[in-house]
DNA sequence: CCGCTCCTGTACCGCCGGTACGGTTTTCGG
DNA sequence: CCGAAAACCGTACCGGCGGTACAGGAGCGG
């Protein structure tokens, strides 16, 4: 029983690792079991098939990522009570946790299985939006408590602005895949921090 | 010779929509010939091996990108001679574009290639890369040719500027595909615009 | 009529996802 | 310590897919 948490744990994180490297089809499940030291018949017994990999693959990683979230922000909210300077530091946080990955971001699942690979089945593509939602309520909630004490000079809406955080992350993965820059990504974050920073700070008076 | 390349272009067409739809692993060889119409044989005509596949739609995917950035900013260009106003304009026409899609934003193949599907060549990595460098100087040009006449009210990278350009469309088409919500993507963009716009926008005088 | 482009047809290979199923060891509660 | 469930192993097999190897043919321009 705890020893069958193990092994599927293993599998999962040399699973994860390969499938982050090179996509989900190009990982075969017998270059995993040979790196777990386990057999095919033990894949099915964890695995009904390649699909519920994936998909316990796609929970335990928005899992992980919501933790790290969570950690990062109320770090953040312990250090100002302020909302506004709260939200700005915790993308500080951010960024930071980000470029001290030595090769960068290894890429996010969400993307990874909502942008390519088979036509996943419904379920994996449900689990894809709930974790998408969930960003927008938590950084939109942030927004929301920020106008609440600051004006903002433009009129933007709370769910685009979080929707905005989800989109930089994700573009900057992508971004920073492509140009080979591992630093692009925290890069990014500091921008779109700069912009957000911009847009409730109050209008000097001359 | 006509009829070759015909044929080529066909095969392109139907490859480009299913690996879109289905990432490229999912997208079988003999799928593509029975839409085709043609014989595996005839794959291999044309195609030594699918990543050569991958690098010609790739390679064709970025062209076209690239002729529909001109054909928008170039117009963009000719109604306002003021470089800020005819790149708010241009962002404007293009999600407007980008709104008119009845099914959203069919995906990016530089992002397919990039974060998924096995360990693409180094070919084709590096097509990616350029053509992520292609955008930064195309849009970081206007960003440098805006800080000519305009004064950022906060210092930022004209480069990293340029980027964030590439990352909110890349991280838009991710994550309007994760939330299904087509609209998210060009709606991302008009936040982006504003805040460019708010960033050179000169500091009111009381 | 030659030769080139642009294919078709057939046969075959190895990898991979998946199934089936019988057997074995490990673990843990009672 | 015992028994049952959990956690595997071994083997055999299947169909699909990427890819190879040729042999040959239709159509067309020179």
């Amino acid at each position: 029983m705890r020893k069958g948490e193990e092994t599927r744990t293993r599998l999962l994180d040399v699973a994860e690792a390969a499938v982050l490297a090179k996509g989900f089809g190009a990982t075969s499940i017998d270059e995993l079991i040979a790196e777990t030291g386990i057999t095919k018949s033990g894949f099915f017994y964890h695995f009904r098939d390649k699909n519920e990999l994936a998909k316990a693959l796609l929970e335990r990683y928005i899992e992980n990522d919501e933790r790290i979230y969570d950690e990062i922000f109320s770090r953040a909210h312990e250090l100002s009570d302020d909302p506004l300077q709260a939200f700005l530091l915790g993308l500080k946080l951010l960024s930071e946790l980000l470029s001290d990955l030595p090769n960068g971001h290894p890429g996010c699942l969400v993307a990874t299985m909502c942008t390519q690979e088979r036509a996943f089945d419904r379920e994996i593509q449900e689990i894809n939006r709930q974790a998408a939602l969930m960003w927008r309520r938590r950084f939109g909630g942030m927004f929301r408590d920020i106008m609440r004490h600051y004006r903002p000079r433009e009129a933007l809406d709370a769910d685009q602005l979080a929707d905005m955080v989800s989109t930089v992350i994700e573009g900057g993965i992508v971004i920073s895949k492509a140009l080979k820059e591992p630093k692009s990504l925290p890069d990014q974050l500091l921008v779109f921090r700069t912009f957000v920073r911009m847009l409730f700070q109050p209008i000097a008076q001359a």
